[in-house]
DNA sequence: CAACCCAAGCTTTTT
DNA sequence: GCTTGGGTTG
């Protein structure tokens, strides 16, 4: 162990050896957090604490995973496996599973995720007959989301005339009511959503005395990672679970909150020593992850907000090389510059292509970049966007499982009753929900006992009705003694719903059944390994009920290793890379549209820039394009207002004349020869010599303003012979023009997409040459 | 009740 | 540009 705290700075040393009592450790970016997370876990367990005791919550899946493993490394793994470690949401999903009966709710409760919560908000709008162009669906479910996170109930808000009148002032009357059936349908389904999930367990804590005292006893050591980024409602939760003994471990940096969007509370972290006056303040605030140049960028941009602790971050690597601004004509060619950069530098400099990270705003823009990728045959991974449990076959044929698990499950029942088609319509499940309502009952026991109700169903579709329950049943049947994947292959049998995907033949179709393959391949997996484990749980319910807390944390086998990641900033939190690249450093996209307005919004953009640029060890890339597609459509965009916030001495800004990107410079050059003129591409030089009046920092605004207005002449002028480059088809010749004005057109015969006539109103053409 | 067609909305981020 | 959901028709 002194090894091991030799290889710590003082101040990590400090943080670690820290003894009783609550602690907070501010982090800057790369100083070694979970370094000093990792070794407290260890030096703790070192000490005679027993890992049973010690509660661990980190953000992600696979930040906990890791940080297991890491400790596993220092203090042998078979120590581990009694720490609790996990994110909130698992860590006391596991909790209310066992204490959930006393709260009315079945062990087996489903999980409901963003799209089921969603799908029962407009159900619910529909019902009551609202006006769903005013409570949309996504609005409300946001907004409910946000009261749960708040602790404010249905009854709270019931009792508050404030938050009344502030949604009838919204033009919402209805919001409350919405609310109250919303939470009442969850329940009577048996089912939590995210939010649920700390909600009731600070309802747990609250109403029973005992269950609170039985965790505050186990948990007497508690380290939450991230702390940032911890909402009210985990707020409350760790301060209850921690108030007995204070051995609360917080660690964070203000610097990197960026989920205040989703009820994050910055002041968690900037209140702690109000709570706890007697803690002990850690700050590490030297970075070992960065280069000079990429640190002390990073120190300028964040230096522009006014709400932060004060906090001096450096670094003793080298100086290292400056940061790449890079222009490009469209969201295509921005794509090309960073494939083709990749693929030189994993050439020159022998770099993996694991090494390199593409960051982006927004999961759409992942698509051109996934092209240029592609063309160049550089493997690549995309993380997060549409999830693969996220996939609609992979839902439904999970909701089968769900209600054998579950069968209150409402929101499963609505998905598959009738899907595939076996002649139970939209109006019969509404009659069944009607009765559901009345009785009090679930959906599926009104259905299964169907005779016994005076629904109006006529007697066929009753028979169909009682098939389908009798099928759900014998998977619950099964389910109880089989373990999962025996019910799970079993059930996609006789389901249908393979059948129904395979009569798809298009190449969609096709993947679908993929898909549910995949699913059943990863359950025979999740069976494998329970039966290796010791009290391994081989059961279809132990599958399902991780399943809604897992993403894409499970998916990275070794196989998938050396590829270019690509994710969006978010996503990026907590990872590092020699190269990085930040596309879409555009005004509108980055900081987003949606922020500008505000102040804090804004300045979570700018730390979300400001995660961003930290995430690279050696080099950073940051690209902006001069129009990207949106909405199907071309938009002019302008440089992001970040880029002038970093001070320029860090800054290599690269104006190329036109996109040579477009091509491979080898296609290039067997199409065209030698350029006549000097280019900046394929080899750049260190110094590029950007156009006149382009090279001083104060143009980097105003360029696209002069370089669109000059593109716009210089198009109205085409004569025949010029040489123009076209976004879509490449390089090409003026052959003829016709009209004048905004009805120019041009024929234009392309290398390789050959003769085309454009409308100049519309094409999006550079000259490159008379 | 199912199949097909069209329109709207989407693209801010996630446990 | 794509997907989803709603509406209409058979």
């Amino acid at each position: 162990m002194n090894e091991i705290l030799n290889a710590l700075n003082p101040e990590q040393r400090e943080a670690v050896l820290h003894a009783k009592g609550p602690s907070m450790v501010i982090a800057g970016a790369g100083s070694g957090k979970t370094r000093v997370l990792t070794y407290r876990i260890a030096h703790l367990m070192n000490q005679g604490v027993d890992a049973f005791n010690i509660l661990s919550l980190t953000f992600t899946n696979k930040a906990a995973k890791e940080m297991r493993e890491r400790i596993g490394k220092l203090v042998g793994e078979s120590e581990t496996k009694n720490l609790w470690m996990g994110t909130f949401h698992s860590i006391f999903a596991r909790i209310l599973r066992i204490e959930g009966s006393r709260l009315g709710y079945p062990s087996n409760f489903t999980i409901y995720d963003a799209e089921d919560a969603r799908k029962v908000v407009a159900q619910i709008v529909k019902e009551k007959q609202l006006d769903k162009d005013i409570y949309k669906t996504k609005a409300v479910a946001g907004k409910i989301s946000s009261l749960k996170n708040n602790l404010i109930t249905p009854k709270v808000y019931f009792n508050s005339p404030e938050m009344i009148a502030a949604d009838e002032a919204a033009r919402m009357p209805q919001l409350g009511q919405i609310y109250a059936a919303y939470c009442e349908r969850c329940f009577r389904g048996g089912a939590m959503d995210f939010d649920d999930l700390l909600l009731k367990t600070n309802e747990l804590l609250y109403k029973f005395p005992e269950v609170l005292a039985k965790y505050q006893e186990r948990f007497k050591y508690i380290l939450v990672d991230e702390y940032q980024d911890t909402n009210h409602s985990q707020y409350l939760i760790v301060k209850a679970l921690a108030s007995k003994y204070e051995n609360l471990c917080v660690v964070g940096d203000d610097a990197q909150s960026i989920y205040a969007f989703r009820g994050a509370n910055i002041r968690n972290i900037l209140n702690f020593k109000k709570d706890y006056a007697d803690a002990g303040i850690y700050k590490l605030e030297q970075n070992y992850r960065s280069s000079k140049h990429i640190v002390q960028a990073a120190n300028s941009i964040i230096a522009k907000n006014k709400d932060q602790l004060e906090k001096n971050v450096w670094t003793a690597n080298p100086e290292g090389e400056k940061i790449v601004v890079h222009k490009a004509i469209s969201d295509t060619d921005e794509a090309n510059f960073v494939a083709q950069t990749i693929f030189e530098t994993h050439r020159n400099e022998t770099a993996q292509y694991s090494d390199f990270c593409i960051l982006y705003r927004t999961n759409a823009q992942s698509r051109s970049f996934e092209d240029s990728l592609r063309r160049r045959n550089i493997p690549y991974r995309i993380y997060g966007g549409l999830s693969f449990y996220q996939r609609k076959e992979i839902k439904d044929f999970l909701a089968y499982l769900r209600l054998a698990i579950n069968p209150k499950d409402e929101e499963a029942f609505r998905r598959v009753i009738n899907f595939p088609a076996r002649g139970i319509g939209e109006t019969t499940v509404a009659k069944l929900s009607i009765a559901a309502g009345e009785h009090d009952k679930s959906i599926f026991e009104i259905a299964e006992n169907i005779a016994f109700y005076n629904t109006g169903i006529n007697k066929p579709t009753q028979q169909r009705i009682l098939d389908f329950c009798t099928m759900i049943n014998s998977y619950r049947v099964m389910a109880e003694k089989e373990p999962a994947f025996a019910v799970a292959e079993h059930a996609a049998k006789t389901t249908g719903l393979i059948r129904f995907l395979g009569e798809d033949k298009t190449p969609e179709g096709v993947s679908r059944v993929e898909n549910v393959q995949e699913l059943l391949n990863g359950l025979k997996d999740f069976t494998e390994q329970q039966e290796q484990l010791d009290e391994g749980n081989t059961s279809l319910a132990a599958y399902i009920q991780d399943i809604a807390l897992l993403t894409d944390a499970d998916k990275d086998d070794p196989m998938e290793s050396n590829k270019v990641a690509m994710m969006t900033i978010h996503l990026a939190k907590g990872l590092e890379f020699p190269y990085v690249f930040i596309g879409g450093m555009e005004e509108n996209l980055f900081p987003s549209m949606m922020t500008v307005g505000s102040r804090a919004d804004l300045e979570e953009e700018r730390r979300l820039f400001y995660v961003a640029l930290t995430r690279a060890e050696k080099r950073a890339f940051l690209t902006y394009a001069h129009s990207r597609y949106r909405w199907g459509k071309v938009n002019d965009c302008e440089p992001s207002r970040f880029l002038n916030e970093i001070d320029e001495q860090h800054l290599d800004i690269q104006v190329p004349e036109f996109s040579p990107f477009l091509k491979s410079p080898e296609e290039l050059t067997r199409a065209f020869g030698t350029p006549a003129k000097t280019t900046t591409w394929g080899k750049k030089p260190a110094k590029p010599t950007p156009k006149p009046g382009f090279s001083s920092r104060k143009n980097l605004v105003s360029l696209n303003a002069t370089a669109s207005k000059n593109n716009q002449e210089d198009i109205l002028n085409l004569n025949p012979g010029m040489r123009v480059i076209h976004d879509r088809f490449g390089i090409g010749e003026v052959k003829e023009v016709e009209g004048t004005g905004a009805d120019q057109k041009a024929t234009i015969t392309f290398e390789n997409a050959g003769d085309k006539k454009l409308l100049m109103k519309f094409a999006k053409l550079r000259i490159m040459s008379n």
